[in-house]
DNA sequence: GATGAATGAGGATTCATTCAT
DNA sequence: TATGAATGAATCCTCATTCAT
């Protein structure tokens, strides 16, 4: 009837369904890796995380929100890490070094959370219906476009968001190759990445500079 | 029974044969266009063709095996439509010209047959296990390569396959930004695609013109 | 831990629980309208009461017992609301007035608790294992069998026992029709659910009435 | 290739679907009776069948779908045992031979088909959604419709269709009970299901008979 | 070759019930 | 008491594949 029971209980309930939370999406993220989001299987999830079927359900009602959840805690976790830093760039600094410390920072991260890259691959059809996928992408997009958006001032934002997507498209072809690769080889690749996106980039922020 | 039926028949057979293949291709085609590859299911496509499982399964020992042949026919009907000459580009050609016709024809092909995006993406994952999927990119490769050589050919091979990956990579995440919007939009993407890969060739090409 | 305690915190407890009880019973009642019996779950009557599945089976051990106690407090409430006097007709009312006022209380409660059909419906398979079915059902045809009684003085036990199960099932398929219906059709249902059992029951009285 | 190999062949195909189907519509009429439409599973279905549940889902998509072709055959089976005779009844025949007649044929088929009963009953739910049971249903009412046109010309269609359904509720009432005993009890909850259809009907027939 | 019936394991999801807290 | 996490069998249904005809 105190205030700390009626805060506690509850508190160390939910702390064990917080810890369950976790295990399930972790487990979820290894079985996406290792199968892709459209072969894996909440049984298959569940299994991993060394739970029954029923336990799963009773924190996600399905696949989706599972995946949706994932995404939603990388990206938070991404912006806790590197912070909403990515997007002002100091308009002093060299594209070079903009684009790479950007570029090294979403690699080192998505070396760390493979997942994520199947999350941003999504299920094999083209048109991609899937809601954890879609709300990923667009906050990707969101935060790429704000980081251009500081870099190209006084682009229309149609462009803008063009080249947004393209930028992530790179991106996100890179991280392929990136993580198909190991050592040397992968250092290459990522070099790559962000040669294609600095030479992209160049001309279109060129005028700034120019006028700098 | 005769002889001549020995001949003749076999002929037939094989003919109706491959109209059967045919038939079963396309239905492929279809399915896997609008389920995705690891979606698309052997009775679907059967139904989609007409004909019984039964009938798949003797033209096809399984679903690869069908991803399989419609690639190899996708990259053969691509050889004949454009020819070889995709490789062999007149070194006095500019770049641009060279990239933008080559872009502009694998783009009409990829328009033309949305399936092949479905079988380049392949399974959503990110290793790619399937053996569908990896033939195609190994063709792919072997092709861009091909036309990378003629375009720089001093570039050590290892580089060679290491730009040839970069140049595919981005040519498919600018096909699906392509593929995901219509008129003056998808232009416009087709147009940064183009844009990129020169940018990107540019200086690796550069030598050679400088040169010349 | 006082002894006071052991005597007032016990009747709190009761107390307490009596309301658990009754927000149970209500909550099942709603579920079971909605779904059907069969296709009620535990869950969902916690849910709907906004307890824990666990503090329902802390008050029913399991899904039979809730339909049991819920069969009984109807039961209970409708001999409070309309007395016993159920039974006990004057043998000069006119047998139209006395079925016709029976009828139309029925109708009054089971109109106002629609649960009460779920329940007399019971499960669909046709034998009717369920034991809060069996409970209720005897219990309704004792009552009819009351009041018959004082209709039909002379019957013999098995006459009167059957001609309750026959009243009765007119009842209950009049209901179904009353409640599938609104307005002045309904009304015109309820009429016809008088004339049937009041025609039924006509002969079998009219020597009572006769020697009066 | 010849008209006998084209017409023949799919017939004996379709010969051995035709075995399984009516296996399992048999299967299916003893689960329902068993445990009731709502609680009979796919699965004890295809069990009780002695066939996998793939099998079962080759011929059916779902579960209604069963209970619907098994409808439409004991529909079927009922018209061309009893003929649609059902409905032309001689403006002379006395009431009590008319209605005599048809219940003891409807009970006669009900005793040999004791998933009628189920059918009819349907899921438990009071609103009863599905459409196996509603068409079961409707054409159980257009048939006493039928029957009952024929007795009472004069009436309106509204009250007719009321009428129908007042009897169609009797005699489900009825049947329930019949099935519920065995012998000479049974016999007599026949005789009371005739007498109160007779005893309901004879003051609308009335008119009739008066003038005749 | 062609058919379509057959399989049975596996998919997602639900549910009555139990148990630690 | 109350909670809500946990269970695991059971639900419906699908699918790649095989096989008798």
């Amino acid at each position: 009837m105190s205030d700390t029971s009626e805060n506690e209980q509850p508190r160390r309930r939910q702390a064990r369904g917080e810890r369950r939370i976790a295990q399930l999406l972790q487990a979820a993220a290894q079985v996406f890796c290792t199968t892709g989001y459209t072969a894996a299987s909440t049984n298959a999830i569940a299994r991993e995380a060394g739970v029954s079927p029923g336990t799963l359900y009773q924190f996600f009602p399905n696949k989706e929100a599972i995946a949706i959840e994932l995404g939603d805690r990388l990206m938070h976790e991404m912006r806790e890490t590197y912070g909403e830093a990515l997007a002002p760039v100091d308009p002093a600094t060299p594209l070079e070094e903009a684009i790479g410390s950007a570029v090294d920072r979403f690699m080192a991260f998505n070396t760390e959370h493979p997942v994520f890259f199947a999350l941003m691959h999504g299920p094999d059809l083209p048109g991609g219906i899937t809601e954890a996928h879609d709300q990923l992408h667009a906050t990707l997009i969101g935060r790429v476009e704000g980081l251009l958006a500081s870099l190209l001032p006084e682009a229309p934002p149609a462009d803008l968001t063009r080249t947004a997507h393209v930028c992530l498209g790179i991106y996100k072809a890179g991280l392929e190759l990136v993580l198909a690769h190991e050592g040397a080889e992968r250092a290459a690749y990522v070099r790559e990445v962000k040669n294609v996106l600095v030479r992209y980039l160049e001309p279109l922020v060129g005028d700034r500079l120019g006028r700098a």
